[in-house]
DNA sequence: ATGAAACATGAATCGCCCTTCAAGTTCATC
DNA sequence: GATGAACTTGAAGGGCGATTCATGTTTCAT
């Protein structure tokens, strides 16, 4: 491929993934991806073969992008709370420059279940090294890191979704402290106070089955 | 309308709900809607206006009957950790039962921005509301309530991906423990113990603004 | 210059599906 | 057993959009 060529197909992935952001997969034409490219229709066809493939592209590369975006601003962090933060950070920077991210990323689930899988397990898998890597230091405590990996995953997409995506950018920085406040004690591998009263009840604090439930009343709710 | 109107119209919610999930809202056709249902075509439109009326209701409808189960299934307990158990325990069961549930309500940001957004919303409203109980008790840390709602959901919806729909079931015990590992020592009201080291770097524990990045060096990842 | 490989074009094909509608059926009530 | 309101039916209408293809244009090594 000539770097004509080269030029004409990255013209055609970045108005894909605008207008994939815009109106979904389903809703966004052809057409509309090569009007906005600037190139005729039939043009497409020369450079994927069909709608899926540049869709497919599109949320690798983005995947691709935000992994190496968070990696790099995370370099020569040596505590592992701290990388957390600076990854959060330059991620809800990244969803706040690639409106498309969360809107395209969510598309692939339909589109292409294994392109969809692959994005988070992707992301998982560094996530998982790098804990991992924390626990062995001694920075974080000793849990199951692929878990761990989802929840985190699950509160900066949460986070982003509520004050990058929704709302502009009013307090960000503040939610970032809240989470941040939450992780770090939750990750903290200085043993509890042996004072005061438990934090969860003495039947629950972990592993048990059911073990959960106190007596039941009237079913009226108390909360959720 | 008629009892036997209803029982139709509930027939074309049921079957919806499963073709939704399935194929997504676009690739869905009212034609599949209503060969599932066992009704004509034109039935369809006696009881919906369009094939978006059908899609908010089957997810309001979703959204309502998750957090009705919810707070059932927490009602009765005292301690807001046990009650965050039991809460990821019950939508981790709904989810299992309903495979149509996340698949239908991440179709309805494409379909219905509002009704997606009241989705979350409606969930978080309640959870704001248990979790500032929590704290006004003392049970919990206090923290912006808004915030920790977001993160739990969060924590919550990325788990019931991974280890719900994705995978069958193995580990999912382990992995609620795991999860409430974190949230019950992140929501812990005790104070952290004054020795050791501390948890996170002393620049950057709350409310710091990019204090926590250290010296750069290469730009070699060591994490993430 | 020139031939061919690479690239670009957009009208036409083909199929799908939302929605409408005119006509038939059921059923409770009087 | 007749009436009409509620319900059901499925065959078009009409529009849209992915993909194809025959044709034209650019580029560049020779």
């Amino acid at each position: 491929m000539t770097p004509r060529g080269q030029k004409t197909r990255q013209k055609l992935l970045r108005a894909a993934e605008v207008i994939f952001g815009e109106k979904g997969y389903e809703r966004a034409s052809i057409a509309d991806i090569t009007r906005k490219s600037g190139v005729a229709l039939g043009t497409f066809y020369v450079y994927f073969p069909d709608k899926q493939s540049i869709f497919v592209e599109v949320v690798d590369e983005l995947g691709e992008r935000l992994r190496r975006l968070i990696a790099e601003s995370v370099v020569g962090i040596s505590h592992r709370i701290d990388v957390e933060r600076e990854g959060l950070r330059a991620f809800f920077e990244f969803a706040r420059e690639h409106p498309n991210l969360y809107r395209v990323v969510r598309q692939a689930e339909f589109v292409d279940e294994e392109c969809y899988r692959r994005y988070y397990d992707r992301f998982a898998r560094g996530y998982v090294r790098g804990l991992t890597q924390a626990m062995d230091d001694g920075q974080i405590r000793r849990m199951d890191p692929e878990a761990l990996a989802y929840c985190l995953m699950g509160i900066g997409d949460f986070l982003g979704m509520r004050w990058v995506i929704w709302e502009e950018d009013p307090g960000l920085e503040r939610v970032l402290d809240a989470a941040m406040d939450l992780i770090s004690r939750g990750l903290d591998p200085r043993p509890p106070p042996r004072t005061g009263k438990a934090s969860t009840s003495k039947t629950a604090t972990a592993s048990s089955k059911r073990g959960a439930r106190s007596a039941r009343s009237t079913p009226r709710s108390t909360a959720s």
